[in-house]
Parts: C-alpha cells; sequence; structure tokens
DNA sequence: ACGGCTCACATAATCTACATTTCTCAAATG
DNA sequence: CATTTGAGAAATGTAGATTATGTGAGCCGT
C-alpha cells in the first residue's frame, strides 16, 4: 500500500527496520483493512499489548499516521481512528476524479515505451487476480496490491512526484471505504473496465481514458451510496 | 502557515499545547525558514538542547516532519534537513499550477459573497505590509502570513479539504525555496500583481484568472533560475 | 427532587532518565 | 588496496515519574 517515499526506500534497500516502523505498518493496515471501528480511540498500552511493543515506538507510529490524516490526534487526549462518512468521500473522490484526470493526462501526452510496459504488466496481473466473495474467505490484500499497482502504472508517467504522491495518499483512504462495502461489493467486471482504460490511454485518447478512469470512480461511489441508503433506510 | 487540520484546530480551540507539538512548531519554522542548512542531519539530543525540551518530544515532532517531507528519516541513522534542488523546484511548480488551477476554477465557479469578501479582506491586508529588503532587518514572517492567506482565500471555495490541503503542502515547500532567495529577492511589485488575479477572480473570468496566478508561479520560477545561474555559473 | 457545580480519585497521556542496540569511522590487518 | 574490527557516538527502546483528563459522589441553589 502507498507508503510514503522514505517508506519505499527503506523496503526496497532492505534497511533493518525498528520497532517504531514496524508498529507504523501494522497499525496502517489494520486502519486501511478496517480492523478498527471509525472514530474508535486508540489507546497507547493497548495499542502496545497489539503489536508487542513498548509505548514509545507505538506513539511514534501514531504521530506518523497523523500527519497522514490516517489517525486524528488530540493533544493530550489521545489518538482516534478517523471517522467515516458519505459526505467525505463524496469529496474525496471529486478530488481524485480531479488529480487523476490531470496526472493521467500528462502521462499520456509524456508516453514512453517504459510507462505503456508497465501498464501493460499491471494489468495482466490484475486481470488474473480474483476477487474473493465473503464467502471464499474475503481476503483480497493481493487483488488490493495489484489494484493500485496498475492505478499507479497509469499515472506513474506524469512526471511530479508530488502529484503521484497525493494520488496515493487518496487511494489510501478510498481503500477505508471499499472494506466497509466488502461484504456487499457489486460484482461489477472490473477486469473489462480496467481494460477498457488501459486501451484508451495505449491509444493515446486522452479525452476517452480521463472519462473511463474517472467514470469508474463516480461508479464506485454511487454503488456504495445505494448500499448504505439501502442499509441506513 | 499552513499546519495540518489537526493543529489548525488545537491552535483555534486553544488546546494546551504539549512539549511534543511545540518542538513540532519551532522546528518547522525552522526548516521553512532555512535556519537549517539543506541535508543538514538533525541530531535528537542537539535538537533537543536548541528547544529546551527531551528527546522524545524531539522524536514526536520529527516523525511527524517526517511524514510532511518535511524531513527526512532513516531508520538507525537519523533525521536529515531535505536537501533543495532546481529540478524539485521545477517539478514543484509545475504541480503547483496544475492544482491551484483547479482550486481557482472551482472557486470561481461556485463562487458566493462570502468567498468574495474574503479575497478582497485578504488583498487589503497583504497590499499594507511592505517587503523588507535585507538591509531593512529582511524578516518577512508578516508578509509570509498574509501572502499565504490571501493565495488560500482564492481556492477556500474549491469545495475540497484535500485539494486546499495539498495547495499548503505545497506552499510549505515552496517557501522553503522563498527564503533562501530572499538575499536578492527580485523587486517584482507584489502588489500590482495579486491585485490583477484579485480582480479577474471577482470579475469571474476563470481563464484570465489561472494564467495570471500560473504565470506569477512561473516568474517567480524563472527569476530563481537566473539567480541560481549567475550565482552558480 | 432536579440540574448544575466542585472536588477527589482513577485512568491515561506525556515526559524524563537511563539501558540497549546499531551505526560510524578510523586504525589495524591481510 | 580492500577488509576487518573496535571504540565512541547516536538512535532506539523501556520503565517509571509526572501531568492532564474525565468521571462520579457530594453539595448547592432553585
Amino acid at each position: 500500500m502507498a507508503l510514503n517515499e522514505t517508506e519505499i526506500d527503506a523496503a526496497g534497500r532492505g534497511e533493518k527496520t525498528t520497532a517504531a516502523t514496524a508498529v507504523y505498518r501494522q497499525l496502517r493496515q489494520d486502519i486501511l483493512k478496517g480492523n478498527f471501528k471509525p472514530g474508535q480511540k486508540l489507546q497507547i498500552d493497548q495499542v502496545a499489548t497489539r503489536y508487542g511493543s513498548g509505548t514509545n515506538p507505538v506513539r511514534e507510529a501514531l504521530n506518523r499516521l497523523s500527519s497522514e490524516h490516517l489517525v486524528d490526534r488530540h493533544d493530550q487526549r489521545g489518538f482516534f481512528v478517523p471517522p467515516l462518512s458519505m459526505e467525505r468521500l463524496r469529496e474525496l473522490v471529486k478530488t481524485r476524479c480531479w488529480l487523476e484526470s490531470i496526472a493521467l493526462e500528462e502521462s499520456i501526452v509524456n508516453r514512453t515505451p517504459g510507462w505503456e510496459d508497465g501498464i501493460v504488466l499491471t494489468f495482466h496481473h490484475l486481470s488474473r487476480t480474483p476477487i474473493r466473495t465473503p464467502e471464499e474467505g474475503g481476503d483480497n490484500t493481493e487483488w488490493e496490491v495489484r489494484h493500485r499497482a496498475f492505478h499507479n502504472a497509469l499515472i506513474s508517467g506524469c512526471g511530479s512526484t508530488w502529484l503521484i504522491g497525493f494520488c496515493n495518499e487518496m487511494m489510501d483512504h478510498a481503500e477505508r471505504y471499499r472494506y466497509i462495502s466488502m461484504s456487499t461489493y457489486p460484482r461489477r467486471d472490473s477486469v473489462v473496465e480496467h481494460r477498457l482504460i488501459m486501451e484508451a490511454a495505449l491509444d493515446g485518447d486522452v479525452e476517452l481514458a480521463k472519462t473511463r478512469l474517472t467514470d469508474q470512480y463516480r461508479l464506485t461511489l454511487r454503488h456504495l451510496e445505494e448500499q448504505v441508503a439501502a442499509a441506513g433506510g
């Protein structure tokens, strides 16, 4: 999952990780996968016990996550899992559409053989990874990783590490919403959808690629809205 | 300067601040204002001594800043002030132009009397704040604050806290480059430039406002490039 | 009696001091 | 010259002291 550049470097060079970094990674995953209730308090001692570490590394991990907005920090009061709401999700999706449109357009304009190869390859991997329904065990970690890899390949040629970072940050937050809805995940044919995006991008059709990409995000949002409407009465 | 939402809330509600937060704020300022050499190591003990605090709060502050990319963290090796380079600045400016263009356009499209008032008011404050040359003492903290307030007012109506946050994050980094060049700061008439942006925005002329805004960023970049070329060549 | 206020105590966050681990770097070795 | 090694420096982690928060019993005025 999109770790920041320091994390990627650290992992890539096989740097020895500290306890703080280990807790950071696990906590991050647990938050993204919805293993904590939104709004829940993250008590230092409890978290330390959970991951078998001292309070200090936990505190460092929580401070890092707070700057990524993956936990809310209140001085002298502790740390909390950020709440989820449909309103926030709408804003998130809207912003993702804006930023990924730019990133995709720039990538297409600057396209190189290497960029195209990355898309073809990550699409291939994604298309070979089935989505498991909750009945089948429901662990889609592998699919998530490949899904992100594909979307990252699309925007990887935009020429701005800033923009790529922002898109990844938003992907992280979107993942939180996806997991809570996994139980009734609508069985759209994601392979076809992603293939259409890939084809438009490889053809160099900027407008079509942008439309297909953002339509996918908007459609996902609509499905979630319907689910919530159905559930909430 | 653009603190994250948690910080703003904390400051706004007058929450008691912890030692970690105090160090965070001071360290952040010192980095933005160029009081440390780019690339320099930030040794925990030294930093702790500097701000009169223990090592633990310093560590927490550094961890927060590392997630904002305002310090580089290397596990088991310590923390460093991020380097500056013309290449990075170009990418930063490019990305700012993309994102602020969207934010400004959306703000204009959704314009409200409150948004217009904010622009008029912050422009007024900015126009009343002189830029001091190095000979005059050179502390432009007040100008920086008002400059940011004006640019924030422009994009405040875009309807995305995400986008506003990203723009602020990039403003922080841009500030680092501005401070190092203050010694030979080109004496453009910033009041006129900002007035022109304001007028286009208030007139609802999306394209003109975007052009004027991004031209300002690009011009600042060019001036810095010339300075470096003159100095380094 | 009821709503609001005060104060003492339990809980939990924060900080300090120190122990442990890891890295750095230069001198010694092959 | 490349590699190893060991002392010292520095980062990281632990434990416990300190400080802040929040809760609920008791008190006051209505």
